[in-house]
DNA sequence: GCCACAATTGGCCGAACGGCCAACCATTGT
DNA sequence: ACAATGGTTGGCCGTTCGGCCAATTGTGGC
């Protein structure tokens, strides 16, 4: 590994700091997502980085500087990809199926993504010190943060464009709606293994994953495609549609 | 509080070991369901508690203990009070919407009982031993416990019976409807939070837990309702129902 | 060659953790 | 009245935590 012990202009040599950064970042955001930000200890990261513990307090400060670094960089990177996946099918026609099925996939592809949410919960159950500093960091004007920023905002607001047009029932707060399909798509890969267990079922087999995605967006479509006879609106006590007795 | 020094009959005096063991127990459910295994400490148990760390071991040989202890106990409670609310639901004739109803006003009312899934799930996490530790306690057969254990496959036979009388669509795995339901109601009660942050919409204001519910219930009912025309099972490639273009 | 600087190292600190132990003391049976 | 039991206390142990500091080493500019 160490072929060149001298160059200027390419410093893969023994000494790489933007090397070991990296390392760094990459096994902390390992840990940090599987084991969130107090179960994790430097010592954890720095053995995993093929560090020390002093290196990564010289790169990085403290070890809420180096969660904050990581949550950063995989917003960045989270962003991106998310964006690719789902952008795409905002405009679509079939809106519902296509983003449902795009963020499920992003979700499965990526469960660090999922785990770095409930992590990030508990770094800032940890008081108000911690809210500040996660508020004060400066946000940056990158298109794939302002994807990630605008999306619940342009999603809600295509799903009251369809309602408008008649393609989606029109009776539901589209921010509901989002509410409703997020709790679905995210919550299936958050605990799934937690919901198996309360099943008693195995929920691990292959094609599990887009056998319920399939189950979930049936319901979806058919529970938000706009009825030909007239509903009550759910706001008061609505009665049971299908299996009214 | 210490009127009867010394009562044989009432052990109300300064020496309570009953109560005292309740005390500990309510501190560390309280702390443990909002902190977390690792994140609570003796210390902290017993501060609130009102007594010494010490006696926090004398009563429960360990942290381990006393966690699974505030399980067990925190468990028979719950699915007492969970089985009141869900179980006259399950054989209802309007069985989604009771069920859902009663379900989400539960977990409403019990916040502690979500936060402990999660903290199971990283008390879970810490190793095999603690798996062994919780797989070797002993399943009481209390009638509560044992309507928290069989709860699932009830509902579950309940929609397939629904599903055999068309009063409900039978084109979907009544397993996966169940995981549909519960990722809609449970990840509201524990997910709202973190939902209105990236929704960048305030989710707390009052009824909105109301308005939640109503809104998912009936994408529910109406994705669950029977077809009246001749549909595709979700298993391959089903295009957009209501919005297909 | 030499020096300044950054990368990197091992070691040390105070604090908090969970667990353990000897002692104190209220209650109880005899 | 006495001893035994067990609830209760403060204190001590080893470990691990995050953070800090002095020293060493590799690297690039002069």
């Amino acid at each position: 590994m160490p072929r060149k012990p001298q160059g200027p202009c390419q410093p893969v040599a023994r000494r790489d700091p933007a090397a070991t950064r990296q390392r760094i970042l990459a096994a902390a955001r390992s840990l940090f997502a599987r084991q969130g930000f107090d179960g994790t200890g430097v010592r954890q990261i720095a053995h995993r980085a093929g560090v020390t513990r002093s290196l990564v307090h010289h790169h990085f400060g403290s070890k809420e500087s180096l969660y904050l670094a990581v949550l950063e960089r995989s917003e960045a990177e989270w962003a991106g990809r998310l964006r690719e996946a789902v952008e795409p099918a905002i405009d679509s026609e079939e809106f519902v199926t296509e983003a449902v099925r795009a963020y499920h996939r992003f979700l499965g592809e990526h469960p660090d993504f999922v785990r770095m949410g409930e992590g990030l919960d508990l770094f800032l159950a940890g008081g108000a010190d911690r809210r500040r500093l996660l508020a004060g960091r400066p946000r940056p004007e990158d298109r794939n943060e302002r994807f990630l920023h605008d999306a619940p905002d342009r999603v809600i607001g295509r799903i009251a464009e369809l309602q408008r047009q008649g393609r989606l029932r029109d009776d539901l707060d589209p921010a509901l709606v989002l509410a409703a399909v997020w709790c679905l798509v995210e919550h299936w890969h958050e605990a799934r293994d937690r919901l198996g267990l309360r099943l008693g079922r195995d929920l691990d087999g292959p094609g599990i994953d887009d056998r319920f995605l399939e189950t979930a967006l049936s319901i979806l479509v058919e529970g938000l495609a706009p009825r030909t006879e007239n509903r009550r609106p759910p706001g008061g006590n609505g009665g049971q549609g299908g299996a009214d007795g």
